[in-house]
DNA sequence: TCCTCCTATGCAACGAGTTGCATAGGCAAG
DNA sequence: CTTGCCTATGCAACTCGTTGCATAGGAGGA
């Protein structure tokens, strides 16, 4: 499972609490895994049980004291011997796809919305992206040079900067699709 | 959930037994959705106690019966409902971007056999998917003109061929990172 | 003959992921 | 002063997904 090797990964780069590992999920490593507060809490809490991870209590001022994660050397020997270990390259789960086939059954033209919908939301990530893109690794505020944790990081920000540009040409694809369906005279329809 | 949908989906385009359904799993609906056996089992079982599907036996000679599972009106008005319901733009789930961000952590070189398997994969997947395009769509072989399912199904495998060529291109991206990072002098590495 | 593979269906156990809810102090806007 | 949002942690219930195993007849090769 991923998610281990996901806060382990998170955690070495910068030790911090689950609620800042959930912020984190929402942006940076988010970008290419997911992951719910709960299901943070839950697998650091197994974490350090095993003792993979060391904690420590952080009294805050103005706000509620936080359990500082970080790294045990298990946790490192873990992920180590992870790295090493070949993993599946993953298959999609995309639900749009499933929605498109489906259309062929009910009206296309109705699913125009929401294509234009999910190409939206991508064009909203591409610009977020190019914006970290810029901040951290081109622009004048960005470190130079970069050292190998960075080059890395942003050699993973490249391929979803990839993946959004892709995805949204592709989005353009299926909407000529749905326009060029609509157009037909209805005894040409399936 | 997409599995029952995508199911429904499936036995629209033709009806088809458990077995027959994990069989297209693993290639068509599987490309952008992927199930084993156990877990479509397990939701045709449901899905015909509520009512979505229609099952008949079938014999069979010198093969085992078979359980032919059929969309019923119930399960067509639940796509419908789906079909015209927003869904949110998925997120990835990549194994392999935690693995390269965590190799800032261990040793970048050894990543580049893993990263050149998935490139290995990608390709085969990307010939396939072309090889069924011409085979389906484009090739002497296939229907002319395309009904409107079959114009969908060709916009899907489009999505799939440019999601392909898309990844195999940033993994040749991450492999120059790598081999950058391999070249450069001790003292410069992070 | 034995071994393996293919069709065909399924159970059991577990781990991963989602959804809803609860607590609790501080802060800011209306 | 109440409402709502932010930080911070967590439980409970449920569904989804994976892994291992079981059954059983037929086909084909060593």
């Amino acid at each position: 499972m991923a998610l281990e090797h996901a806060i382990l990964v998170s955690l070495l780069e910068k030790p911090g609490s689950g609620y800042e590992l959930a912020r984190r999920f929402e942006r940076s490593i988010g970008y290419f895994w997911t992951a719910t507060h709960q299901q943070i809490y839950r697998v650091l809490k197994r974490m350090e049980g095993d003792g993979m991870l060391a904690v420590r209590e952080v009294p805050q001022q103005g706000r509620p004291d936080k359990k500082e994660y970080s790294v045990a050397a298990p946790g490192r020997a873990a992920l180590s011997q992870w790295l090493h270990e070949p993993v599946e390259p993953e298959s999609l789960r995309h639900d749009l796809a499933v929605k498109i086939r489906g259309a062929a059954f009910d009206d296309p033209a109705a699913l125009v919305r929401e294509v234009e919908r999910h190409r939206q939301a991508h064009a909203d990530r591409l610009a977020h992206y190019l914006a970290g893109q810029v901040r951290d690794f081109t622009g004048p505020e960005a470190p130079a040079p970069l050292d190998a944790g960075q080059e890395l990081q942003h050699v993973v920000l490249r391929g979803g900067i990839a993946y959004e540009r892709m995805t949204i040409a592709w989005l353009d694809d299926v909407l000529a699709t749905l326009h060029r369906l609509a157009e037909r005279p209805p005894h040409a329809r399936g």
